[in-house]
DNA sequence: CAGCAGCTGTAACTTAGGTTAACTGGAAAA
DNA sequence: TTTTCCAGTTAACCTAAGTTACAGCTGCTG
């Protein structure tokens, strides 16, 4: 059920047997939704962090105008809203992306888990922590990336996070977003996410079609991301 | 040397005296820095978190060409690499903005005080939450707000958080960034910038010279901002 | 199986913000 | 003093991205 998620934890740390066992009754029960529902609303208490076992997610931030920015998108493994454990309620929305299996987490567990094994509390600050360095190369991407480079960049960021889960393999992935929702992400208009998956597919650098992205030439479009995986924290830490 | 801090987390969290007894006993030195200075460096391995007792810092991203995208501004109170403590790197430099008083705190210490006090444990966890959220909020801006707005939306956020720690009142504070690293906050170009700060005073909003900034109409920089402070956690909380 | 709704693709036109470059004025060197 | 330097300002021009509008396609659903 929560293999996807062992699997992110154990690309970064050690996780014992024990610890294992102790993550695996994290989870109170499994639910099943629908693209396209909002799951957590912004602002609503919260009890229980919602940990994805199988879809995509976004954190969706809205202005009062309609004008909607994604600000993480979320893959099989992800906890969404493990930072609702210490903030309670969200400053942002959750909505599913595709089809989604989501477990849910209770907060009291979580309180139970981190008590009596401190270290995995360390763990999943680091989680959050982590979250909050892809925010930044988010807001970097924002503010000083083209729009080519940017979607470049989200396309590349996922590819990476979705083969720790195994769920990216051979320059492809299951892509579920429409190209509003894409836009969203980027800070762009929908038309202009449109030009510009044109341009990437004239370069030869990705094909997308039917929700299937494939990365045709790796280098040359983390080249034109200027793409750094450090701010994701793959390699072994020691907590 | 430290009541920023403690007058921050109490504006948020109930803290007994024996916390803060505890608290207080992380520091274990305290330095100064010029303004200008690259304090933390991306990548380079960390032992201690820095709480900035004084003066203005910058968390920065550069691009390989020179573009440089400021992450977060932090004033006095505020750890500055707080997440330095579960990343042990940091994916971004932090440099002064301003002449600097810092608080060295090892992570030895903070190992120590979160062994013997979990809920200190989740309070700065939580805090690393509250700099993810500004983090959002800045994206949500970059990605979606216009350059008035923006520019708007960063001198409320900015007087709400000096406000806490008593670094701003009536209207007023000190606003130590040139219109370069200012630009390099809200993703535009110098001039751009400038060009904002003139509307902002056009519109009688904002004045701005010699490094003070002077609010002369909240509501309506509140207005041009859309600002809504919520995701800057400020009420009572239960931790 | 008609008709509608939502996603994708294009084109024509507009605009916010970027670029380049030049000028000002004050403050620190010299 | 004079010089240098840098933050701030302004102007002219340019371009990436936004806007509006429409057409084609797919997949529902009644």
């Amino acid at each position: 059920m929560i293999t996807a998620h062992l699997r992110k934890l154990r690309r970064r740390i050690e996780i014992s047997s024990e610890e294992e066992r102790a993550i695996r009754g994290l989870v109170s029960e499994t639910r099943r939704h629908r693209p396209d529902e909002m799951i957590v609303r912004a602002g609503e208490e919260l009890n229980n962090s919602l940990l994805l076992v199988d879809g995509w997610l976004a954190r969706c931030k809205d202005l009062p105008g309609g004008e909607r920015q994604v600000t993480e998108l979320h893959v099989a493994g992800d906890f969404a809203d493990l930072h609702g454990f210490t903030l309670k309620r969200l400053d942002h929305d959750v909505m599913t992306m595709s089809e989604c299996t989501i477990a849910v987490v209770p907060h009291e567990r979580l309180l139970e888990l981190t008590g009596k094994h401190p270290r995995l509390g360390r763990v999943y600050w680091f989680a959050t922590n982590i979250d909050a360095a892809i925010h930044r190369e988010w807001a970097l991407s924002l503010g000083q990336r083209s729009a080519l480079s940017r979607m470049a960049h989200l396309f590349c960021e996922l590819y990476v996070r979705l083969e720790v889960v195994g769920q990216a393999s051979r320059g492809r992935y299951e892509f579920p977003l429409t190209q509003r929702e894409l836009s969203e992400c980027l800070g762009l208009t929908v038309v202009h996410a449109n030009r510009t998956i044109q341009e990437l597919r004239r370069r030869s650098l990705i094909e997308l079609e039917n929700r299937q992205l494939t990365i045709l030439d790796r280098r040359g479009l983390e080249g034109v991301a200027q793409f750094d995986p450090t701010y994701l924290y793959l390699g072994k830490h020691v907590l």
